[in-house]
RNA sequence: GGGGGCGUAGCUCAAUUGGUUAGAGUCCCAGAUUGUCGAUCUGGUUGUUGCGGGUUCGAGUCCCGUCGCUCCCGCCA
């Protein structure tokens, strides 16, 4: 007989009754009757009941046990009797009975139950090898295990081939913000690692191998968000040569369809997914991720209020506003304090006011319905489809920011009124974003995505077009509301990259100094290529309907990127900083701003 | 860097308007218990109310500061 275990603790049914067998795992669940013992057993695999009889040599041994040990218990496997069966367990016809006990691992008393959901964060973060063993987070990361294998296999099926990439890289100037690795051998000098495989994978399509994907780790040293973990994060990276956008979508419409169908219980939006123009969605959906199950979209009536009698409009429209309505169907027998609710939420996120008008009993109400002639109504109420009990909400500011603040009150509508779609994933494309975009804060035009993507236009348009006005085949694929991958069809040609660049404000010598290998290679023939890359994290995360990304990984960081288990980052030792030709400067710390700063140590 | 929320026993929570010695469940410890499956019953231990200061006759409660966690903004080509 097998040391450890002749069978797993899920698999035992009546058929193995009679059986001498023998299971090891967690004590889960312990209930003691003084005269007979009953031990769940738990693995990986699932849970059996375990008697031990109070005539056993081990019976005390076995009651003193805590809860969580590890023990391997050796018997006969017996069916149970009709009235103690128990249907909600898989295995619960049987029933372990135990000739002998072995207590392989003791377990201490536990900081937190295991059944209990509610455990704080950090403790769950710091003791997160016991928080992996309750179930739902267990079936998380199998769940994730399942979407990544299945996501290899249907890139494999696609023609598909996975490479691996550098970890340790060189700094680039552009995106966020780089970790940093010191070298040993080169003083002063030191490795980034990857924000993206992005330079790799095109020089690998350079290098003919026609179509790549990995499970890529990318790391980012920008700041935590519910939906985007510190440090690093996974994405499915693809790249293709002599391919189309329509190519790209392809592929990944085949991937999501078929990874959401497969693992989720709510339906999927057929592929192809719904394309939207960057403008588009802004205009309709406030946002350039927009929750398509959310009906309430977004008309541009600045014209209606142009030389209306409503003057606080008019008056901000000659100085560049638009006005944006947000048409809600049927909430007009809502009470006076959910709209002023809603006002003040508005001004709460930055709005200078939110008017709106009620179609009711035939007629139109409103704080500004007296200030607007019957055409200029009737005008609004078929521009935004309006009908009995229908009310429209209208924000006038500069676009930026009516986007921003009728794209948020599209979604807390959405939500408040319960009105977001239930059991479905809704796909779309975002389009033709803009190539460029000006940064208000330095007074000049940057990249606005990827500086590596193809312009709409090509060099004719970067010679010809005001740069604000030329759109890049930049894409984004997004999923209720969450953009879960960015891609683009990219610029194999360096005089159209020098140029792109120039637009921005680099000189080609530093175009050349940040980007050596990939424009060096673009001069000994480069292939047309495309690719994009979804976040594997973010699509479990979806798949499990969780809101926090660190719910679906088995060991993240913390809000302030700090690993509460491993005590990462921490402090090295002197000699290991003397070899990397280091010397510390620390801040003053915060408790104690008087004392002067500590010998840069960093003992450890 | 900025804004919001939270912080009471190992864990989950309670504590009236600022008013007695801060309670309950769970865990843990001891005992009882032969069919449970969140077993049950009896008894017991467990507190710098995150920390520091202030107001007050009196602070878990009010005020200020600070620390920690978290959500958001900035940031994320």
């Amino acid at each position: 007989m097998h040391g450890y275990r002749t069978h797993t603790c899920g698999e035992l049914r009546g058929e193995q009754a009679g059986q001498e067998v023998r299971l090891s795992g967690w004590v889960f669940r312990k209930r003691d009757h003084g005269s007979l013992l009953f031990i769940d057993l738990r693995d990986h695999y699932g849970l059996t009941q375990v008697v031990v009889q109070p005539d056993r040599s081990f019976f005390e041994h076995a009651q003193s046990i805590r809860l969580e040990s590890v023990i391997t218990v050796t018997g006969r496997l017996a069916a149970r009797s009709p009235e103690t069966v128990n249907p909600d367990m898989p295995t619960g016809t049987v029933e372990l009975v135990a000739e002998s006990l072995e207590v392989d691992s003791m377990a201490d008393p536990l900081p937190f139950h295991l059944s209990d959901e509610d455990a704080p964060e950090d403790l769950r973060l710091r003791y997160r090898f016991l928080d992996l063993r309750r179930q739902e987070l267990h079936d998380r990361i199998v769940l994730r295990s399942d979407v990544i294998h299945h996501i290899r296999q249907t890139m494999r099926e696609q023609g598909f081939k996975e490479y691996q990439t550098p970890i340790l890289t060189s700094s680039s100037p552009e995106g966020a913000r780089d970790y940093l690795v010191p070298s040993r051998v080169h003083p002063g000098k030191f490795y980034a690692l990857p924000q993206s495989p992005q330079q790799f994978k095109q020089l690998l399509m350079l290098s003919g191998f026609d179509r790549y994907f990995q499970i890529a780790a990318c790391f980012r040293d920008e700041d935590a968000r519910a939906d985007r973990s510190p440090g690093e994060h996974y994405q499915l990276d693809v790249e293709m040569s002599f391919v189309e956008q329509d190519d790209i979508f392809k592929v990944v419409e085949t991937v999501l369809h078929g990874v959401f169908s497969k693992f989720a219980t709510w339906k999927v939006d057929a592929a192809p997914f719904r394309r939207i123009p960057y403008r588009e969605a802004m205009l309709k959906y406030g946002s350039d991720k927009p929750d398509l199950r959310i009906p309430i979209e977004m008309v541009d009536v600045t014209d209606i209020f142009r030389n209306s009698g409503f003057n606080a409009f008019r008056a901000a429209i000659e100085q560049k506003a638009v006005v944006r309505a947000i048409p809600v169907k049927a909430i007009a027998d809502r009470p006076r304090s959910f709209f002023d609710k809603l006002v003040e939420y508005a001004q709460s996120i930055g709005a200078k006011g939110l008017a709106y008008l009620v179609w009711e009993g035939g007629v139109v109400k409103g704080p500004i319905a007296k200030f607007l002639k019957p055409a200029e109504l009737e005008a609004l109420r078929t521009t935004c489809g309006m009908g009995e009990g229908d009310v429209v909400f209208f924000m006038c500011d500069k676009e930026g920011a009516v986007n921003r603040i009728t794209g948020d009150l599209r979604l807390k509508l959405g939500r408040d009124l319960d009105r977001v779609e239930p059991g479905i994933y809704r796909f779309c494309w975002i389009v033709d974003f803009p190539m460029y975009e000006f940064d208000e804060e330095n007074k000049q035009v940057m990249f606005s995505h990827n500086p590596f993507s193809m312009p709409q236009g090509g060099l004719k348009a970067l010679s010809e077009q005001d740069p604000l006005t030329i759109l890049a085949y930049q894409y984004d694929v997004v999923c209720n509301g969450i953009e879960l991958g960015s891609g683009a069809i990219r610029n194999h040609r360096p005089d159209i990259m020098m140029k792109a660049f120039a637009i921005a404000g680099y000189e080609p010598d530093a175009v050349e100094r940040n980007f050596p290998a990939l424009l060096n290679a673009f001069r000994y023939g480069a292939p047309p290529h495309a690719g994009i890359a979804p976040g594997i994290d973010r699509m479990v995360m979806m798949l499990c309907d969780q809101s926090n990304i660190r719910e679906v990984i088995a060991f993240p960081m913390n809000q302030r990127a700090q690993d509460l288990m491993m005590n990462a980052p921490n402090e090295v030792s002197i000699k290991q900083l003397r070899e990397l030709h280091i010397r510390l400067n620390l801040p003053p710390t915060k408790e104690a701003p008087k004392t002067p700063p500590a010998e840069p140590s960093g003992k450890g």
